[in-house]
DNA sequence: CGCCTTTAGTAAGTATGCTTACAATTGACC
DNA sequence: GGTCAATTGTAAGCATACTTACTAAAGGCG
């Protein structure tokens, strides 16, 4: 079990800190950690793209997957293992498109929608522990200027 | 080439991208790409774990791999792939610890040195480029949150 | 209808990142 | 000195994530 430390006392080391890349890499590595450790507890067997996945597919049935790639912001080849493995799990199923034999709709199975209604709530719960060490004003503030980061809007 | 979009047009949901997860996520995936962007139009072939393990050997002559993997907040097995490829490169050696024959000391090569000497200034120039959406003012404070968020210091 | 460009999905290859399990050592304690 | 717990590195396995290259199919155009 990798145990992720947030006392500054283990990073004297100023010059990698400074760094905007490898804070993003800690937060994003914290992010799963906490993810991974509450589904587990919950008892599902789900990553946070799987997760990303199946929201998009509810969000939009029957989407194609470089669609689905686009939305969640994926190339291609990584969405095809994702889908993969989430039909391996029964939460989805592939079928060609009949206008267009080259796509592949993917959409929810009974159970994918089953767990993801299950699971959704989990995930809401947890955000804020992603960011445990802000308080909640902080929070707000610091997803304000990540989502104009990453996606530009303010 | 994944080409990222920071338009807010392509995300027209607001189910995902209000997740924390998911927006570090983005922020990780477009750090990496302008570190490799910026890599390769200056003609290294270096990752940004790579930057980062050379770093803190810098900092740590003969740093053990698992102190190593402590300072930079990766487990053993990670950093013993990147030590491998950084090995193969040959910016690296290693040598058995005298004192605990259970250990590497992982050292740079005189071209690690050079190498480290001739990409940091590329990094330090592309740290703004990473957070490009935001202000220099907002840089700083989302920099800060970060920095509490994931080291627990502000 | 043929030709050409574009697009969807996959395959293969590389590099993270994590978990669990294991061999070799080390150190602590009796 | 011997036993046992802890530690170092690695191996194996899984899941991202990306690139390039390929096949199949669609669409535009003469």
């Amino acid at each position: 079990m990798l145990t992720i430390s947030r006392k500054w006392e283990d990073s004297v080391d100023n010059t990698i800190d400074r760094m905007a890349g490898h804070l993003i890499r800690r937060l994003h590595q914290i992010s799963n950690a906490v993810f991974q450790e509450r589904m587990k507890q919950a008892g599902f067997d789900l990553t946070s793209v799987q997760f990303a996945a199946l929201a998009a597919i509810a969000q939009t049935p029957r989407i194609d997957q470089a669609s689905l790639a686009a939305q969640i912001a994926y190339d291609r080849a990584t969405i095809g293992g994702v889908v993969d493995r989430l039909e391996a799990k029964g939460l989805v199923t592939r079928t060609a498109r009949k206008t267009d034999r080259r796509a592949r709709e993917v959409s929810l199975t009974g159970q994918g929608e089953a767990v993801l209604q299950e699971v959704t709530p989990i995930i809401e719960a947890l955000q804020g522990d992603i960011l445990g060490g802000l308080s909640e004003e902080e929070r707000k503030h610091f997803l304000q200027l990540a989502r104009k980061a990453a996606i530009g809007a303010g």
